[in-house]
DNA sequence: CTAGGTTTCCGAAACCTTATGGAAATCTGG
DNA sequence: CCAGATTTCCATAAGGTTTCGGAAACCTAG
């Protein structure tokens, strides 16, 4: 049990250079104090010796802090994390966060966000130095939690009553492009495939939709707006809720690229042809959409940059290089393919 | 830069108790040596003063070298990961480990897989546990580099000489019902589109392709073997290459399901009927394959069930549970949807 | 009341590194 | 060659925890 495990340490590289500890130490760290010769003669030493520095003891004599580490806890539900979108994110997420040389600590959340454990125990134990929230939910008691904490955290969508902390998020007006070029497809009855209403993003986007939607001096229909989950299965399940209605909507706007393929599939099943039809978007541009038959019109915010912006930002925070609590938004941009058309 | 952060260390603890620092210490883990009352009001009081160990000293000294994760170093280019299969892969992964107290550190390699930094720093600076290792090529380096430093990993795919460490791969003859299944529909002109030869997954489907094609008495056409990427894109050119061909392949069997839909889509272009004209088979199950249009036929191998197997066997090896290398090899099922038909 | 055994506690050392303040060695100019 | 400045080094302490050996307190039985 003695912590006998054979490593060198500085003692060891101090007795084979015939200097004290001290000295040893200096020399590797490249301080003034140290003559040029000394370092380059402790270095070839600690190389040859193997000398690797326990991290424990440093961190614990120099009382650092960093962890260099930045936590993310996904989603429980596992099929969130599968999709393609939360996986570009990721991707963009780990590669900024590894240029930066910190690394990315991935848990799951085992019940839904009103279980801190994973938050608090990462955090108390000063395992990472910063969190990134993903799925904001309307009133997201996470944030509340980190913010008494002071915890440095950014969060992928704002919240509600609060938004005064470090966010990233889609402009406000970020469905206007996509329901302006139904319009003018001459579209009249829009429906629109919403995500979980608690869900901070699917909140915004709705009331995006919303106000580009009465903007342009059409009612919204109650009965056209249909709460799914995240996947193509719900989005298959809502549309078929949508074609049953005996006034079918022209068009389908789906607050997801992957609720968009899933309506895709079930107007093919359905034997509803897509745009001739039925007009669909999306919102995301994951590559999938691409690859769709027909190709989805949707709104590009790569997921990559998502990511991007989610790490850099908090690494501003957790080096408190910048002060305030910066909120980014961020631009869609739409991109028609084949899934839209004029109105018959 | 002292480290007079304010935390409360076991001596606030132990002076608030009126004990000794040893005596809080033993108590507060539970040791046999401490009266039960004496516990009871050491736990009390410390979470009273919300009293947090200093894992750093604790592991200092306890000489600890557990480090409660476990490392993946993503391969770097970025499409790699966006790829559905490995979305679905590290959820099971993640989540797994969760479950089992472990965290997952992140980072992507800068360079292939001849560059060790990220494993070489996260080894020998012990942060992390043991590896896991993805897109295993087929005379990969870092086997050795890890096998010799005798440290925990797993390997997804197994290499190609030595195989005598632990993995995780498909089953020897995975290739043979998706083969039986087209030649069953009257196919002999079948073509592969094989993922980047250098890496192991690729070499051992390939070889159970061909084991499977030549069983059934058809030679293998090697200029219907066409090497592409592992994505979409990559899967459209390849198809695009044989459909110039005079003597086109009246079947595709892509290594992947990316692959496969970049045929579907090709095809699509070029106006070739699936599956009238050409039948299309993948690998993996992935979700957008469910979505495709037609339906892909494929091999159900659940990713979500290779990354559980990876992280339990990985953690396996690190508790030392078992002694021999464990190697897995996981059974596939076909999966039969409408990319599929007789030959005209 | 005492000898002997149990239970409960404690002081000191150790883990490996870095910061501090001052000592030794070296260099500079007269 | 010497005083003073500069460079290079070192001994000691500290950081928070656990382990070790032994000491104190308690209990039991004679």
């Amino acid at each position: 049990m003695d912590p006998a495990n054979g490593r060198v340490t500085l003692h060891d590289v101090a007795r084979e250079l015939g200097m004290s500890v001290t000295q040893t130490s200096r020399a590797l760290n490249d301080k003034w104090d140290v003559a040029e010769k000394t370092k380059e003669r402790a270095r070839a030493v600690a190389a040859e010796l193997g000398y690797v520095p326990n991290l424990e003891a440093r961190r614990l004599k120099t009382g650092s802090v960093r962890a260099d580490a930045i936590g993310l806890v996904l989603p429980q539900s596992e099929l969130h994390f599968s999709n393609a979108f939360f996986a570009e994110l990721l991707s963009g997420l780990v590669a900024t966060a590894t240029a930066k040389q910190v690394e990315v600590r991935l848990t799951v959340g085992v019940a839904p966000a009103s279980d801190f454990k994973n938050y608090e125990q990462a955090l108390v134990w000063r395992q990472v130095d910063g969190f990134v929230l993903v799925r904001t939910e309307v009133d997201d008691p996470r944030i509340g939690f980190l913010a008494e904490a002071d915890f440095p955290f950014v969060a992928f969508g704002r919240g509600c009553d609060n938004p005064d902390f470090p966010f990233v998020d889609d402009v406000d007006h970020v469905m206007s492009p996509i329901v302006e070029h139904l319009v003018a497809f001459g579209h009249r009855r829009i429906a629109c495939i919403i995500e979980p209403a608690r869900f901070s993003m699917s909140h915004h986007r709705f009331l995006s939709f919303e106000n580009a939607v009465t903007g342009l001096g059409i009612a919204v229909d109650p009965d056209l707006i249909v709460e799914a989950d995240f996947d193509e299965d719900s989005g298959y399940t809502a549309a078929q809720k949508l074609f049953r209605r005996s006034d079918r909507p022209t068009a389908i706007v789906a607050q997801n690229d992957l609720l968009a393929l899933g309506v895709l599939g079930a107007a093919r099943d359905a034997g509803i042809r897509v745009p001739e039809e039925l007009s669909v978007t999306g919102f995301d541009d994951i590559i999938a959409g691409r690859y769709a038959t027909p190709g989805l019109t949707t709104v590009r915010r790569s997921p990559r940059i998502v990511g991007e912006t989610l790490c850099l930002q908090l690494l501003d925070l957790v080096d408190e290089t910048s002060e305030a609590n910066p909120q980014v938004l961020l631009e869609g941009e739409i991109v028609v393919r084949d899934s839209t058309g004029p109105v018959r």
